[in-house]
DNA sequence: CTCGCCATGTAATGAGTTACATGATTTA
DNA sequence: TAAATCATGTAACTCATTACATGGCGAG
């Protein structure tokens, strides 16, 4: 559901499903990824239920694109879901159940090694945050908090990425620590 | 993908439907939701595949139970796919995208209530890990460390969701703070 | 002339939710 | 006797991914 009212919010200006692809990859996507095939799909559903209005127009290169607008009954929707509650949607983590189920293999040092790939991956992650952050900070002196709104509003949504991410980062640490304890005493045990 | 290989994993010991979602209800949701449906038809594609085995089993209550284990091509994919590198899927945060456009409504009193509002119910998910986890301290003495593997494997993921609940929070907290300095700003500048 | 980008779409498949259908046994 | 719990399943639908199909235009 949450697509539909991302794609109003995102067509502020009219916009091709293109373009709308280009706007998810800078940044929409660290919170909603999303293909352009599903966009396609989504847009042509909200222009049947009379949210959006489309026309065709010429492209400077390339074939010619269907650029979509926000009809009335579109930005009243996208404003009420925005009015709303916050939505708390379920969250599903692959890595977690392989550590929950990773006893069964009874092989620390196997662990320790996912333990390590995931550290390396979540730091990269956290890195490609960092360096958005960092980025933006340089190319406007009112980073952060003097950003216009609209800016501002996105920047909150970082933020969320940064916390998150070095949360899990943490969670690595503390957990590889713990298992080298654990390690260690099982040595000393034996 | 990964629903299955959890069923696999928490089949350690035969187990029917009915029983494999009390145990997501008790703890796998927090990192894998699954509903009861969805359990069975797994069951049945996993069974079909050769990954399980199943025999009808009388109740002490209720109608018959259909009892599945796992058959050894079931453990050798489980143990494949623990084994495995750590999956990261991808993630997606309704509230995350609320913030982004929440700035459409140009309202910081709804912004902050939005936030106030997330705060309590991260609050109070937060809360129900923390008392996961003190339960489980007061029961067993040997809490966190000396813990049996199992138990320590699935206290890690515990950790995991109090980490990231404890980063959200700190995000809330943040963004409040933020938000009501810029509301004193544009005050005072007007 | 080929590669990469621009641009739009459909089809098949997978994973999950919600709603529906059925019925036994125990407890209040 | 009504409600809660035990117990299994199917059907319809939604959302998303992956693969496929098509083709224009510009740069090297």
């Amino acid at each position: 559901m949450s697509l539909e009212f991302i794609i109003l919010g995102l067509l502020r200006a009219p916009k091709s499903g293109y373009d709308l692809k280009a706007e998810f990859e800078a940044g929409v996507a660290n919170f909603w990824p999303a293909e352009l095939s599903q966009v396609y799909v989504t847009l042509k559903r909200l222009r049947r239920r009379g949210w959006l209005r489309d026309r065709v127009a010429a492209s400077a290169k390339g074939p010619a694109r269907r650029v979509y607008r926000r009809a009335p009954a579109g930005t009243k929707a996208l404003h009420a879901w925005l009015a709303g509650e916050p939505l708390i949607g379920d969250e599903r983590y692959s890595y977690a159940a392989q550590v929950y189920f990773l006893d069964e293999l009874a092989d620390a040092q196997l662990t320790l090694r996912f333990f390590t790939i995931l550290r390396q991956r979540l730091t990269e992650r956290y890195d490609a945050l960092r360096a958005i952050e960092q980025g933006w900070a340089k190319a406007s002196p009112e980073y952060p908090d003097r950003l216009p709104s609209e800016e501002f509003h996105q920047q909150l949504t970082l933020r969320l990425g940064l916390h998150t991410a070095a949360a899990r980062l943490m969670w690595c640490e503390e957990s590889i620590h713990r298992l080298r304890a654990r390690v260690g005493r099982r040595k000393k045990d034996a």
